[in-house]
DNA sequence: CACATCTTGAACCAATCAGTTCAAGATACG
DNA sequence: CGTATCTTGAACTGATTGGTTCAAGATGTG
């Protein structure tokens, strides 16, 4: 088989993607990734780079991916902030209940490994995770949210978000999952209240369906 | 060097946790091992067990260690429950803030790596989780708190706190880490207040200073 | 058919991995 | 001193790691 394009790039990167994802940096061999994308040993390095290069570029592709749509989700904060952070978290909570796609969380992973990474892909890793929190900030501030308590909550829904991703490995099941994002959607429906002119609080349980 | 012991078995554990905490399993060779605990190679193998041994023990030791702080920092959860789990936080925060100690949580990176390690191993992880869940339930249960929120701060706050240990690796600052916990303290308040006959409930902000 | 292009598999390299073995040396005790 | 006990360093095994090279074969185009 030769000639012309003899794979999909597409659909290779993300067999790449999901397999780093499901095992991360350090217990993906090439040899998995092979056998991940079906492409050949050598394929992979003149196709896809090395493996420095592939996780940069699946870390890119994974940040991309999912920024849409955590952007999509929060794209409606200014006026339904408390829907939108909802919305923020299902994106998350789907997708580690797609049995199509692994538990567990790409970036999450690798912040974990930054002290056995590459400085440059650590600093990618930091910067994805700087990325998101600001993405929630933007969002909070455009809703009725001070400065302050916009900046305290995307650290604390970022936190909790990538919480999920480590909670989902050590077995949490969907019900304990939408318990932990409950505590924090119940907390900010408090601080956004506290800012409304109109006294519109309705003390809603925090437990889990 | 020979007749009998040669080394402090506790100093030589203790080193090789904390090399398993930076570095996670996968990471960690022998030879770092050795290299960290000041032991030569067959004295691992002779006196600590081979990789997946040690670990384990290493696992138990931090569980242990750490799991006593907890337990003393949420032993007045009764009279005082949201000072207890301030308490709590604050066992992992100085963890994190102490230049001695690595950052990041060993039991959290391992729960990342239980795609890629061992059943039994992966097992005892979840224990750990488990284990860590019950001891906020219960002490939430017996400060002034429903079955049901207590089921849903304990898994909130459990995720919570492993979430710092996450948010150090990306490089948060102790100032963000203090305003992720804050939030949950402050969702706490309100739902301890809430079951409380006397209506204390002065708005506090969530901000971190 | 012939040529150029691309992919493939396999072989190969040096380094590192976990794990074992063992002679040499240092100590404690009789 | 002599002997038993323990630790040590180093050598070694076999497997796996990331990475490279290259001849063979399959394809599209002229």
């Amino acid at each position: 088989m030769a000639g012309k394009k003899q794979f999909d790039m597409d659909t290779a990167l993300d067999a790449a993607m999901i397999q780093f994802w499901r095992t991360g940096y350090a217990d993906t061999s090439i040899d998995d990734l092979s056998r991940a994308t079906g492409l050949n040993r050598s394929s992979i390095y003149s196709s896809l780079g090395d493996k420095d290069t592939l996780f940069l570029r699946c870390l890119d592709r994974y940040a991309a991916h999912y920024g849409e749509k955590y952007d999509a989700a929060l794209s409606h904060a200014a006026s339904e902030p408390l829907a939108a952070v909802r919305a923020f978290f299902d994106v998350t909570l789907e997708r580690i209940a797609d049995p199509e796609l692994p538990d567990g969380c790409l970036i999450a992973h690798s912040a974990m490994a930054i002290p056995a990474l590459s400085p440059s892909i650590a600093a990618h890793v930091k910067e994805t995770f700087s990325l998101q929190r600001l993405r929630l900030r933007a969002a909070l501030k455009s809703g009725r949210m001070t400065d302050q308590d916009a900046e305290a909550f995307a650290v604390h829904a970022a936190a909790v978000n990538q919480s999920l991703a480590v909670m989902s490995r050590a077995g949490a099941s969907p019900t304990q999952l939408l318990a932990i994002v409950n505590v924090t959607i119940d907390a900010l429906s408090h601080a956004v209240h506290a800012n409304t002119p109109y006294p519109a609080a309705t003390e809603t349980s925090v437990a889990a369906g």
